[in-house]
DNA sequence: CTGAAAGCGCTTACAG
DNA sequence: CTGAAAGCGCTTACAG
């Protein structure tokens, strides 16, 4: 009789003693098999060894750890394998509710282990949605970002805005459409010339840039894709001699400890990972205790404006 | 009855055909609770934010997995009371082991808590220890990338090395003592003006290598307490217009992402986190499957040769 | 080879 | 206000 009301001090008393003197722990797991409910929570994540997920994945054990609930860790990678298994073990452990952080579980394998490992169970996503009743969705988005960094630049009185962008996944593609978008928006012409596309990463962003050179385009700021990539991209107007921001400005995405470290130090899109950690924490908390949640919520990041632009 | 031998096939494939029908989930709860095992095990970090965290982390999640267990993730931060709950609820939970990364978990409070709630579940730790029955200790003599670095270094001919640490911990302070041991294997003269002390990070590493800078003393070669650090003495160094490594050799510890970031790549002493979560991982499965492991075994790190020394 | 019973350690009604 | 019984969903002996 857990803190019931109609228990006499004196036998509580009395209870707790032994119990103490007998270093007595509850079985939570014979609680849990007739209380139906674990108070574990499934994470699954691409990898945590990427600072992003590490942040969010952190940021939720934290917050969920002081609501009382456990975090089971899930590294899917890009096996579709292993997401199946990692769903059907959730479903035997019978986790309270999963969540889901990353734009590769929008698939339809993903939907199709989801429904049928975990067809009751609150699933919380995000940046990749399932079409599934018992799933809600939370996304940042990123291509605010883009007209963040492009209101910045053009209020320093900078058009000439090349863009350096990965690969095409939706975001991605979401990012170069925003970049058109507000060049248009603020009467700037675009021009394909200005938009290149790389493998994210240092060496990428170093590419991106000679690549920018050797077509000859005039530019004054570079907007890329991540962080790293900014480096990457800072790195080879260095070995040119171009001083940043003078000479080019640069903008990042991702404010990971590579934006500080930059040099000068990057300013970046930050799509606030402690932010989203807690309010998927919070979502799933809520959808636990009964209480309803908007099937959607749109996160926004901010421009952290540090020496690069 | 699971893969039982005396079964006919008969009878089990009707078996499985009604359990695939209703799409049967076994209840690992229900079992848990007579097998008298969870099958997941608690891992216990600082903060998996860290990227040696992160990486370890992710390793052993995968490695467990691997082999059937699940990773309950607990970031304990430097909080005891947070540490004496985890170990609770880990109890509670019945984890059928804990594995402790970091050398924060050498206290007197952290073997109280494990004696408390967990006497008789088998733990691992990394870097740190308890004197408990049921700890099994595995450590990465740290120590030992100085020997690496040192011998590098004199291999180059370079004998004139200055040496920046950190914090007073235990490997802090065993990394100087081999500093100073290693010159004298070498015949060179120890001076106490050619090791600084720091705060580890890119400010600290910059502020290091000025400090060695005003002291007036000539060095050839700068190891860092770990890689960021060293990317802030690379920092100090090019603004002083001194070149890497034609001038100042640097090698630093951890081989994370800066390593190879920094410009020019940076020499670093490895310490092998991937082998370092697979032999945690290893340890725990081999306690729980009866086998007998060694109360404490040691890993050692090795030297990456980028192009900074 | 198969089926029914007991029990894992709790909680939840339900009698006393 | 307290105590004994039933049941959560499995596995493990043990009869048939």
């Amino acid at each position: 009789m857990n803190n019931h009301p109609n228990v006499t001090q004196n036998t509580r008393e009395r209870v707790l003693s032994v119990l103490e003197k007998h270093n007595y722990i509850p079985s939570a797991i014979a609680k849990s098999l007739v209380v139906k409910s674990t108070n574990t929570i499934g994470v699954m994540t691409l990898d945590v060894r990427h600072a992003h997920y590490a942040n969010i994945a952190f940021t939720i054990e934290q917050e969920l750890s002081s609501c009382g609930y456990n975090v089971i860790l899930c590294n899917t990678g890009y096996d579709r394998a292993k997401l199946d298994a990692y769903a059907r073990v959730l479903a035997e452990k019978q986790v309270d509710g999963v969540i889901m952080v990353g734009s590769v579980f929008s698939t339809l394998e993903t939907e199709e282990s989801m429904k049928r490992y975990l067809p009751h169970t609150p699933i919380v996503m995000h940046n990749s949605t399932l079409r599934l009743p018992n799933m809600y969705n939370i996304s940042t988005e990123e291509a605010h970002g883009i007209v963040l960094s492009v209101d910045h630049l053009v209020a320093k009185g900078i058009t000439e805005i090349a863009y350096v962008q990965d690969y095409d996944t939706r975001v991605g593609l979401a990012k170069v459409a925003t970049y058109r978008k507000e060049l248009e928006r603020h009467g700037i012409p675009y021009s394909r010339k200005m938009v290149v596309q790389t493998v994210s990463g240092l060496r990428g962003g170093m590419n991106a840039a000679e690549t920018l050179d050797s077509r000859g385009v005039s530019y004054r700021a570079i907007i890329g894709c991540d962080d790293v990539t900014a480096v990457g991209i800072m790195r080879h107007l260095a070995r040119r001699g171009k001083r940043v921001p003078e000479d080019v400005a640069v903008i990042g995405f991702n404010n990971t400890v590579f934006s500080e470290m930059a040099d000068p130090p990057l300013t970046v899109v930050d799509n606030k990972e402690e932010m989203t950690g807690i309010t998927l924490s919070r979502a799933i908390v809520d959808l636990l205790k009964g209480r309803d949640i908007p099937p959607q919520t749109t996160l926004y990041p901010e421009l952290v404006i540090r020496g690069s632009a």
